[in-house]
DNA sequence: TCATATTACTTGCATAATGCAAGTGAGTGT
DNA sequence: ACACTCACTTGCATTATGCAAGTAATATGA
């Protein structure tokens, strides 16, 4: 069926995905933001996995201007800028968690079993759930 | 639920996959090998996209080490190596059906709409199809 | 059989991306 | 006013990528 498929190159799909978030940064980015539910620039800072500070301000910039998140500043404390996803950037809901699965399944990693469990078995509400926690401000 | 996600730091799967496949060119040739039905470098190399010699070499060799692929010269022709997917690497397809529906939504892209909509209103048989044209030798 | 091709790479070097430490400027709390 | 926090920049070292050319092993044709 794939025959028409031979003939992609650069307008491929998988290829502009890959040019979005085709790098080592922003779909962690986009995992503390969608899993720990982290939304500022010191939070993703101190994640743990140790990105540069340019590097993240790079990733958000590039990720707001795509569409993929929001940046607002707080009226509370007017130094701080609240990340958040749009539609476009929970709609990469599905993309991480096979990402997830496909490495829980064949690599060593610190996946809790009973998430991941829950992850495959149904990915469709698992998705959902997360969803539903951004859902009142979903852009 | 997820509360104890909060302290993956490094061995979190989705770090372990992007360390595997997180790269500009590793899922370009997993595409070209599973769609395509590519299996020589050449091939790989007159692709369209445009791959460096080194890097390609690079890649292919760090798939083949991961388990990704397997790589066997050819008895009919000994200069030429035949690349296929393992079990493991035909469990990428989801990942990147996920990520080929997530760009044809969001972006401008020159994949065949129907080619889309198949994928998208069934994305477990279209995976299916397409893994079963590996099936007799998938190791 | 022996020059010529073809396949799958290497190698060397230029350029671009990333990583790291330190610094900046707006905004806040006291 | 002063120290402090937050979200970045900047400059420079290191690493990864891109490009052109070259090489070794095998095959092909006269």
């Amino acid at each position: 069926m794939p025959a028409s498929m031979a003939d992609w190159r650069s307008q491929c799909p998988l290829n502009i995905a890959l040019e979005i978030f085709g790098d080592r940064w922003t779909l962690l980015i986009l995992r503390d933001l969608l899993f720990k539910r982290f939304s500022t620039y010191r939070e993703f800072q101190g994640s743990g996995e140790g990105v540069a500070t340019n590097i993240l301000a790079d990733r958000l910039k590039k990720l707001v201007e795509q569409g993929i998140i929001t940046g607002a500043r707080s009226t509370e404390d007017a130094r701080i800028i609240s990340y958040k996803p749009t539609a476009k950037g929970l709609d990469l809901l599905p993309v991480v968690v096979e990402m997830i699965l496909w490495a829980a399944r064949y690599e060593k990693t610190a996946a809790p079993p009973r998430l991941i469990r829950h992850m495959s078995r149904d990915r469709a509400s698992f998705i959902a759930e997360t969803r539903a926690r951004f859902e009142p401000d979903a852009s």
